[in-house]
DNA sequence: TAGATTGTTAATCGATTAACAATC
DNA sequence: TAGATTGTTAATCGATTAACAATC
């Protein structure tokens, strides 16, 4: 498969288009036409039809797209075909909604470890997953082949946090904290911040 | 003021600055330049000059901005000087992880009412703010000048809710749920979706 | 005055949109 | 064959980067 410079764009579209895929399937929905994908997600039917186009043809011109062979094809170009083992450290109510949230599970993302430096947490247990002293970090990650790490401790102990899913050789951090985090480039990391998004709406809100 | 064409992309990032500045600020940093802001959100300084002239001139040649009234030039263009109300509705782990988050009181960014339709969470408190029933969602949203809604229920129910929101007159809806939703173009709508980060990390960390 | 840093213009780069040929 | 819908190219639009003049 020959990738040349896809618009990260593009991929968040992928990952929207797999999971409308996902839904169409279910109920039963065996052939899709990119009008009616870029309708389910928000976008106009061009677009679906260039995001695809850089993988490959997966379409039948006057017919559409096989919706369970689409969706497994783009679900192999985001590498969710296999599972990815996850690291979430911050046992805060923000971390406890991430540690049971389902939308990771359904697609493949599993958290398989949680951490937290407090005591009263150690040792008990989130969704079947014991929470672990943020001391076995470093162990535990290496042990379990964990390759994405998830920050939602407070942002004064993110960037500690950070300097050891480093250490423990995680490919990517997902980072919740609203504080930017120094990591080396070899190390793929995004942050979410929640308020930005309430924070955008307020200007637009003001001004159209 | 006088506001032509921003780039959406400006305005996530005046957030970030803001937050930056109010950190800087708090540890007596009264002085900054273009380069320590650049730096603090991790993008390159024209950037930041060239964000900030979309609104006006507010640092000063050869010395750098007044960290303060900076920040206050931003919460103003954000419309952050004065508060929001919000309404929150579904109390899942995420929704009580976003009803007691302190990013956004910090913000000015008040849920001021909590609804579920769950007799059993119906009643309780969370944050001193109580429980009500999905069916109170219209009035008490009028009453209490709502302007914001935020939807963390079920896929299911997001669009439900988010036609409740429109009858209720809210501006806005931040949504939660990993699904498209229908609403009149008048409505300033975001979605946010928590598992697209980890996939398109999933996809950079297999091609790069 | 010299050094520093802003504000702004022009050039580059990249993504989206529009149009349509290909083809089932 | 006619209608439908994909895949692709060209045109437009918008954002970022680079460079530098303005000025404290």
């Amino acid at each position: 498969m020959k990738i040349l410079k896809v618009p990260e764009s593009t991929i968040v579209r992928l990952s929207m288009y797999s999971r409308y895929l996902t839904k169409k399937y279910r109920i039963g929905i065996k052939q899709i036409s990119s009008d009616d994908i870029a309708e389910g997600v928000g976008v106009k039917s061009p677009v679906v039809r260039k995001d695809l186009a850089y993988f490959g043809e997966f379409g039948i011109r006057g017919v559409g797209y096989n919706t369970l062979s689409l969706n497994n094809n783009i679900l192999k170009i985001l590498n969710l075909d296999l599972e990815w083992n996850i690291a979430l450290v911050g046992l805060g109510s923000l971390g406890r909604a991430l540690a049971s949230y389902e939308g990771f599970i359904k697609r493949k993302l599993i958290i398989k470890n949680i951490f937290d430096n407090d005591p009263k947490k150690v040792g008990t247990k989130i969704n079947g997953i014991e929470v672990l002293s943020t001391e076995c970090m470093e162990n535990e990650i290496w042990k379990n082949r964990i390759s994405i790490g998830i920050i939602s401790t407070p942002a004064f102990a993110a960037q500690e946090t950070a300097n050891s899913f480093v250490k423990a050789k995680v490919k990517a951090i997902l980072n919740f904290a609203p504080i930017a985090l120094n990591v080396p480039s070899y190390i793929e990391i995004r942050n979410v911040d929640l308020s930005v998004n309430l924070e955008v709406m307020s200007f637009n809100m003001s001004y159209k």
